[in-house]
DNA sequence: ACAGGGAGTCCCACATCGTGAGAACGCCAA
DNA sequence: TTGGCGTTCTCACGATGTGGGACTCCCTGT
């Protein structure tokens, strides 16, 4: 308490609290701002670094917030319960959602977040500038064995369960691209699990191309999967793989961070993961 | 500062910041359990009255915590932006759920929360002990005309937007109840704007019955629905219509704390609200 | 009308508590 | 090596938050 003087604290009134605003404000900032370091927003708010480290480590044992890498905040798992977010699909939703945002306008292209519902892909996240051009909708299921998302979710499956999947269903041509062969469809997830992408070469609508790449649990699970897509655009570039890759990555750090409960997915495993 | 000697603080050695630590435990509780009044929650934490006042009033002032009702609190707006949280579906889908979630267990019944989008409803939450004996998911849509939510929603739409629905579809017979003729389903929905809640008796899905009610924004605009709906089990009963009514109610009120943006469904209006 | 109680606000002397500079450590890159 | 960043710790000081209590509304029950 050694700055007596200046103290012109943005515009409250909230007299006898200026700590605890302080520190709600460096939180605020911090979580809404995740790419600047602890430093600059503590520097913007005139809290010493010092003190700023102490005040983080409170809302951290709070589970408020959580490092996601050296230098790197996000809300911690105790927003989301305050913010009413009990199931993981909602929760995955609302983490990536900003994530993709930036990753849907910096690439310029439609993203989608979907996760395996009932052998089918569940779409939880669109975002684009132009997304009103796909069919696609959020909360809309499709069909996993041709779409990208779709065959990224697909690739993690163990074996005994993606035979009963491949035994299960007639896989209809939706283009004449789609791959309708159980055998084809195996080695084309084989071909995804090496890579450690997917592609969609129009297999779901004409001229509709995607790539798509994982998001993976603590464990090393894929638990979702994100795409872009683009109308008569091949997605085969590298750099765009490696973008949606970074994402993914954000998406996994900020779904560990939170502590989220993975259990609902863990029955697509043998059972080595402990089950809920 | 005159509690000097006793001081077991939970299970924190986060010295040096034991008021914040404290502030946040307040915050933390007071949103998590809604039901219970704030000087009883500051009663837990040895927290006199006065201070814990204090110290809510710097939430709120950074819209972490809202007042829904005297004696009430809940999450603010903030939280919705720390949580990622940034379109209305999410939003509402979040803010309602443990509402919704506690209802159902009240009622021992399946209940959901719907939308109107693209004239059909979309439906976002689905909570119940029994859920999966229903066909609905969240993220479906389906007909409006014909199911409780949907006539709730339809009935708040203006005339002009009303017609046009009206007018432009063809409503096919679910069951051998659905009504199918626009001037019966106008005069249903004129009903359903009296009383202020709606039945779908078997209109959808044989032996399928629910009773909704309107989910209103602070302008009275009807923003969403929420229904009860029991296999084999009429709904017309009016405590359960109440109990409704009342978890509406509480919704609404945590929308209206949340300061959502409902300019998306004010161009259902014929412009007397402002658009965004 | 009255009492009772709970929500919410305000005041103010006191001394406890958070503060913040600075030193220090590990790490990484230039 | 130097410099920068992220992070933690210490410590003396005094500005800061504290909390008892009085007070005002607004209920609800009698």
């Amino acid at each position: 308490m050694r700055t007596p003087s200046e103290a012109p604290w943005s515009q409250d009134h909230t007299s006898g609290a200026a700590a605890l605003a302080k520190a709600l404000d460096l939180w605020l900032r911090l979580t809404a701002e995740p790419d600047r370091s602890l430093r600059e927003v503590a520097a913007d708010l005139r809290i010493p670094a010092s003190t700023a480290y102490r005040l983080i480590s409170v809302f951290e044992s709070r589970g408020l917030l959580a490092r996601i890498g050296s230098g790197k905040y996000a809300a911690g798992g105790a927003v989301a319960q305050v913010a009413g977010l009990t199931d993981f699909n909602s929760l995955v939703a609302a983490m990536s959602r900003p994530i993709l945002r930036k990753l849907a306008s910096q690439l310029a292209r439609t993203i989608h977040l979907g996760v395996l519902e009932e052998d089918m892909v569940t779409y939880l996240v669109k975002e684009g500038v132009h997304s009103e051009l796909l069919f696609t909708r959020e909360g809309m299921q499709l069909e996993a064995y041709c779409s990208g998302i779709g065959k990224i979710l697909l690739a993690d499956l163990h074996e005994q369960r993606l035979s009963q999947y491949l035994g299960s269903g007639e896989f209809v041509a939706l283009t004449k691209h789609t791959i309708t062969s159980p055998d084809q469809i195996r080695e084309e997830l084989e071909t995804v699990r090496a890579l450690g992408y997917a592609f969609d070469n129009a297999e779901v609508d004409e001229d509709l191309y995607c790539a798509a790449v994982p998001v993976r649990d603590g464990n090393g699970r894929v638990v979702a999967a994100i795409s872009a897509s683009g109308k008569n655009t091949r997605c085969d570039d590298l750099g765009l793989i490696e973008a949606l890759k970074q994402s993914a990555g954000e998406v996994s750090a900020r779904l560990l961070a939170l502590g989220a409960v993975f259990s609902r997915h863990i029955d697509d495993r043998n059972g080595s993961v402990a089950a809920e």
